[in-house]
RNA sequence: GGCCGGGUAGCUCAGUUGGUAGAGCAGGGGAUUGAAAAUCCCCGUGUCGGCAGUUCGAUUCUGUCCCCGGCCA
């Protein structure tokens, strides 16, 4: 079997609160690495506290690309994502240094790793369409009609699934083919990097614990401010997918009088930690990846032990020095 | 101390005209192709507060005790 020649990029996967953020940093400072946000939420300028963005100082001694790159009243997307990362990681190996990609967004990884099918992009008016024929009609009546234009994508779709449904009949719109035909042509193609895959995976409870005085770290600094200032822009709803992030969507209802401050603390947390388990549902798919220690010392020298067993010759390969 | 409500799943509660019980939330598992921190699917045995009585059978009826509210003293 001949050696894989491609340049190394690096992936630090793990659910939210699992302590990636530091340990990227501090992998930054030891290795020629340039960190990539995998974070579907982090893109968002103006939602700091919330996501649990790094501070401004860590920022400057750890750049990371994909961090604040968009207006919180656009969406952003995994077609994007893919796109953006890519040229990132491009940029990265140009300059004779590798890319750490480090995020929990897991769609994200996988579109990047195995790339999209060639679809249109969202179509907002259309969307509102549906949306509104679905008010009246109902999402299973949709799903009945999505059945006889594509009945292969009904039948992977749920009759509830609104949003699957919105977009497969979009997509059938806007192309006049059905969606599984589409998405069955190949998104495929051989990846322009070799991957050290590295998964972060703290047992249940202490991830839950960490949730809980992170979000109270957060309170503490001033959360609600944020969201407050967010809604006095005037052009942001709740409706957009930035506001149904994690926690802000929670703040944006208690901010309306609709729950009281205990309710919504209770309701910031399990909105964290369901996150966290749709994350690792994610990561349980990731077989070929080096699952490091909980946390602490023996953590980072893990990773330090895993970078440096492939880092050294790819970096001098490149003919730089980082 | 007296009277009235309550004590049922981790939480909030429903229910059983007597045949050992089920919702919401929480929690667990899974799916995941341009909104993904989104969206969706699956998963409910718990001394029905304790003890005793009636009964073929009590979580349900009766007695008594304990605990939590409220009112009265």
């Amino acid at each position: 079997m001949p050696a894989d020649r491609r340049p190394l990029a690096v992936y630090l996967m793990g659910p939210t609160a699992s302590g990636k953020s530091g340990l990227a940093c501090a992998l930054a400072g030891r290795f020629p690495l340039d960190l990539v946000s995998v974070d579907s939420a982090l893109v968002y300028r103006g939602m700091d506290i919330g996501t649990a963005k790094p501070d401004p100082a860590t920022m400057a001694r750890c750049p990371h690309a994909l961090i604040d790159i968009r207006d919180p009243s656009r969406a952003y997307s995994a077609a994007e994502f893919h796109d953006d990362a890519l040229a990132a990681m491009h940029a990265s190996r140009a300059r004779g240094r590798v890319p750490l990609l480090v995020g929990g967004t897991g769609l994200y990884f996988q579109a990047l790793q195995r790339g999209l099918s060639s679809l249109p992009p969202a179509d907002p008016a259309l969307r509102a369409r549906l949306g509104a024929e679905a008010e009246t009609a109902g999402w299973p009546a949709l799903h009945a009609r999505l059945a006889s234009l594509d009945p292969r994508a009904a039948a992977r779709i749920r009759p509830r699934d609104a949003q699957r449904i919105q977009r497969a009949l979009e997509v059938i719109e806007l192309t006049g083919q059905p969606l599984s035909a589409q998405q069955r042509r190949g998104a495929r193609r051989r990846f322009p990097f070799r991957v050290l895959r590295l998964v972060l995976m703290p047992e249940r409870g202490l991830l839950h614990r960490r949730i809980e005085a992170r979000l109270d770290t957060m309170l503490r600094q001033g959360f609600l401010d944020e969201v407050r200032a967010l809604r006095a822009r005037g052009d942001l709803a709740p409706e957009l997918p930035s506001m149904r992030a994690v926690g802000y969507r929670q703040a944006w209802r208690h901010l309306d009088g609709v729950t009281d401050a205990a309710t919504f603390r209770a309701e910031a947390l399990a909105a964290t930690r369901q996150l966290a388990k749709r994350q690792v549902t994610w990561l349980r798919s990731q077989l070929d990846a080096r699952w490091l220690p909980q946390q602490g010392p023996p953590l980072q020298a893990e990773a330090v032990g895993s970078l440096q067993a492939f880092l050294p010759k790819d970096v001098s390969a490149s003919g730089k020095s980082g």
